[in-house]
RNA sequence: GCCCGGGUGACAGAGCGGCUAAUGUGACCGACUGCAGAUCGGUUUUAAGGGGGUUCGACUCCCUCCCCGGGCACCA
């Protein structure tokens, strides 16, 4: 069975079938570190890391791209706010970024390309589009003639005459016609600028990332990965420059979009500050929770933020990580010698959620089915449970979490191992239990407050007692 | 105005031309329990925006209307 996505281009669920065999190229649009990131950018980020995971796991050979937007509008416009010079604004945005999307287990990008290292070939293109009749000259800027490029607006399926340019932003009085776009933007007194043909001046928006892609990949690659916001128009711009460049279609085989995070009703955005940035979001629920959340959800659909569904998130995340702390308490405290036919069913149970986790991960990516099958099969271990099962089949359960886990990002905390607070907690449970054999409930509740205040739950169950970290 | 999505229990949110319409959360009851915690079982809502069409059969496909979101040259 071979993996399917839909695709935007096509508007159709398509075979997932890479230009170069068994090698995926896939490029996402990273986010421009001007400020701090949100809620919202996880979402995509996280959707496409698990699509790289994923297609990982399945076999393929992914080079996943994400580009650093290290010169554009928005960081000349923070940097003239605060003083601060945009290379330095990017140096600290970014490392923020990588910290805060690490501590959501977001590690499938193999490079972070950035604008500026990419002036040569930026310029290249510049230039060849100029040459091939798409582009023009004016004061010291270039666009990109709209107008020359017949198939503009199908991936997004707009129809050119009928778009109102100019709805939310003013035409520059240097375009030839208000649906041009900038490839070049001539220098301003007090901006980074690089030397060009046309004078000083920097990028447009959209050349950075075929310039890169190009350059990495070539001329034509398997996945471009964005939110749906940036269908149009940079999406579109970027088919415009690459195909009118190399003549060559599709640039991109599959385009990927993720829906996006909507708080009250409306998208987050920085613009409408009803941002949840991710450094707060951290402090306040654990990692896994966060990413979670997230991955609950189809990538592509859009969700809405409430304070009720991350609560709903919390709770379901933390009973998949009970039972994931359940077998692993089971495993060193409580496995049978003798096998039942309980250990059958939950070693049927435990193949057949990687089977429809694969299935349904084939089927674009749909973790929210893959997540509900985890879901079934954690009720059904928790009752064999109370009962027992034998190591063998605790282990064949609890690497079904390992796996999915790892493609979804979720269980990395709980299935780390760490002896010396292993060694540590046995001897203080051995103490906590001789108080309660003699019924010093003074002591014993004394040891569980006391751990309960640096975040380690004690609990007493059926079969002894057993610790976790909260 | 134009283009693109979407509308499913209290809430979140999947799938499917026919099955009991997943799964999760919440609420209630019960089991277990020194207490706490967790877990399990049960119960829980006449659950598909309105209208029309195709079909033996529509939540699913088509048309239309209403409502919500995204985009329209800033943005994950």
């Amino acid at each position: 069975m071979a993996v399917k996505v839909y695709n935007t281009l096509t508007r159709k669920l398509e075979d997932f079938e890479p230009i170069h065999g068994n090698r995926v190229n896939m490029f996402v649009c990273g986010v421009t570190p001007y400020d701090h990131t949100h809620l919202g950018h996880a979402k995509t980020l996280i959707g496409f890391d698990v699509i790289a995971k994923y297609l990982r796991y399945r076999g393929y050979s992914v080079l996943y791209i994400q580009n650093v937007t290290d010169v554009d509008d928005n960081l000349i416009n923070r940097s003239k706010q605060s003083g601060v010079p945009v290379p330095d604004l990017v140096e600290k945005f970014f490392a923020l970024q990588l910290e805060e999307m690490g501590a959501l287990n977001m590690d499938s990008v193999n490079i972070y390309p950035r604008a500026t290292e990419h002036m040569k070939e930026i310029l290249d293109q510049v230039k060849g589009l100029i040459e091939k009749g798409y582009a023009y000259e004016s004061n010291g800027n270039v666009y990109f003639e709209v107008g020359k490029f017949p198939d503009f607006g199908k991936l997004s399926k707009q129809v050119l005459d009928k778009l109102q340019a100019g709805a939310r932003v003013e035409v520059d009085e240097n375009k030839r016609n208000p649906e041009d776009f900038a490839l070049w933007k001539a220098e301003k007194p007090g901006e980074p600028s690089w030397d060009s043909p046309w004078g000083r001046g920097r990028p447009g928006w959209h050349i950075e990332d075929t310039a890169m892609t190009m350059a990495y990949f070539g001329e034509q690659y398997d996945i471009h990965g964005g939110a749906t916001e940036l269908m149009f128009p940079h999406h579109e711009a970027e088919i415009a420059q690459a195909e009118a460049l190399t003549g060559k279609e599709p640039f991109v085989k599959y385009w990927l979009h993720t829906g996006v995070l909507n708080v009250d009703g409306e998208k987050m955005s920085k613009s409408l500050k009803n941002f949840w940035r991710l450094q707060d979001a951290l402090e306040e629920y654990d990692p896994g929770v966060i990413r979670f959340y997230l991955v609950n959800a189809h990538y592509r659909s859009p969700i809405e933020l409430t304070e009720e569904s991350f609560e709903e998130s919390k709770q379901g995340y933390e009973r998949l990580v009970e039972t994931v702390q359940n077998l692993q308490f089971a495993i060193k405290a409580q496995a049978r010698d003798d096998r039942t036919e309980r250990d059958d069913e939950i070693e049927k149970s435990a193949r057949e959620t990687i089977q429809k986790f694969e299935e349904w991960m084939d089927n674009d990516f749909n973790t929210r089915e893959a997540i509900s099958h985890l879901f079934m099969l954690s009720t059904k271990i928790n009752t064999a449970l109370k009962k027992g099962l034998t190591k063998e089949t605790l282990e064949k359960a609890l690497s079904v979490y390992d796996t999915i886990g790892d493609v979804l990002g979720l269980f990395r905390k709980e299935l780390e191992q760490d002896m010396v607070v292993d060694g540590l907690m046995e001897f203080l449970v051995e103490m906590r239990e001789k108080a309660r054999e003699e019924k010093n409930f003074e002591v014993s509740d004394e040891i569980r407050d006391r751990l309960a205040k640096i975040g380690i739950l004690l609990e007493d169950t059926q079969d002894g007692p057993r610790w976790k970290r909260r």
